[in-house]
DNA sequence: AACGTGTTCATGTCTACACAAATTGGAAAC
DNA sequence: GTTTCCAATTTGTGTAGACATGAACACGTT
């Protein structure tokens, strides 16, 4: 029972309190003590204490209200803090070399599917550009892409030769809104043919839309080589 | 130019400094002025400014370092911050009316596969549940799940006709490390049936693995109905 | 030129205190 | 009994100041 060197410090008391709630101390929907009897018990002050907390809730813990208190989520909707990775550092990740390869890239209006899905204007100038990612010469990902020409003009003058769409899209668009959607869709003839797998394959797919403080920026397609496992923790 | 009243608060700092970035104010690898210069120029406390520049850095948009200072992040590392849906939520969300069919429950040695995968003593007892969830009597997703008996004891008493076994698990287990898979594998005849798809159609699956501080709790795999897609923004 | 070594500076975290905001619960008014 | 309103409680956020930590940089030695 010492009272004031207890290795403290806000980690410390997150672990602990995260510790009676996993241990069964603290049930879900207990009333937890108030920061200010927590700061006594942990010989802390009560701004420690509400660093703690707060982050517990903000990881989705706890639910604390002003005046009603702070007690522990019975159903808790823990958020999957997955980081959308570069095909370049998921290939390098696993081992692999990456190679990157271009297979076409031109500017053309825009197809009416694309308008209609990113609220173009009829006929906006949009560049398609279509490439593949290897992990030592095995497909790796077949990407579909186009970018809007009227939100990224210096599209135009881009080399996508040497260096993939979205690397280059990192590089020169800031921080911007995404939509990302994941489905399981059949390989067609070309993806199939790319990917080196049977035709009506079942292929893992993502969608990738990209805004900049609302202006569409990029529509993505991205097919992935048969096997291929999304994976997170948390 | 007022000096005090600029209607403060670390949200008002953050935005500030999020505007700058995304205007192009400041590009990326820009070195910022430092948390003091910062306090200035809002004229507020370093602490205030801390917890502003903190936050955007758990957010992805800015990297910081002792000493070195904090940088705009070139190639954003944006965090995907998706909630894991509960069926009956995802399906409600979707304006569809929530059904719930247990199709066996049964206790039983686990079998050499999932041992291994779990790293399970060979022969431990594991409950293993296949259900259904439809919307609106449609089918949306066959469940194929195993509970480690030794680790939720309580599973022996579970009755999974009337809940479903992952509202159980949670109302029951405390919080867990989760891993999460997702994939596009071709249905089998019984999955095909459940879901009235034709055998070999794609299907979106995902596997989640459970763990109580280092126990394996439960293993699961879910087979969505087809068209299903899995939307994350960030 | 290469290698430690120590200074310096930006961030990380803490104390101690204060007031604001939200909401509960009960007292007072009807 | 019902409604209204006030006070108490709890979290949210701020100020002011301090020391800790880690990394960059300059310096001196080899």
């Amino acid at each position: 029972m010492t009272k004031s060197n207890d290795a403290m410090g806000y980690r410390y008391i997150k672990q602990t309190v995260l510790d009676r709630i996993q241990s069964g101390e603290w049930q879900p929907d207990t009333l937890l003590p108030s920061e200010q009897d927590l700061a006594l018990e942990f010989s802390c002050t009560r701004t420690t204490v509400n660093r703690a907390m707060r982050e517990l809730a903000e990881e989705g813990y706890l639910q604390r209200r002003r005046k009603a208190g702070t007690r522990v989520l019975s159903a808790p909707q823990r958020k999957a803090n997955f980081t959308i990775p570069m095909v370049r550092d998921e290939v390098e990740a696993s081992g692999g070399a990456y190679r990157y390869a271009l297979v076409s890239a031109q500017t053309v209006p825009s197809p009416d599917w694309l308008v209609a899905r990113l609220a173009l204007r009829p006929g906006q100038a949009a560049t398609h550009v279509r490439c593949m990612h290897y992990s030592t010469n095995t497909p790796y990902q077949y990407e579909d892409r186009w970018i809007i020409v009227e939100s990224v003009p210096e599209v135009e003058q881009a080399d996508f030769k040497s260096i993939g769409p979205n690397e280059w899209l990192v590089q020169t668009v800031p921080f911007t809104n995404v939509e990302l959607t994941f489905m399981a869709s059949r390989a067609d003839e070309t993806v199939a043919g790319f990917l080196d797998l049977p035709k009506d394959e079942p292929v893992f797919t993502a969608e990738r839309i990209t805004w900049l403080q609302g202006q569409p920026v990029t529509f993505a397609k991205m097919y992935f080589a048969a096997g291929y496992r999304m994976t997170t923790q948390f």
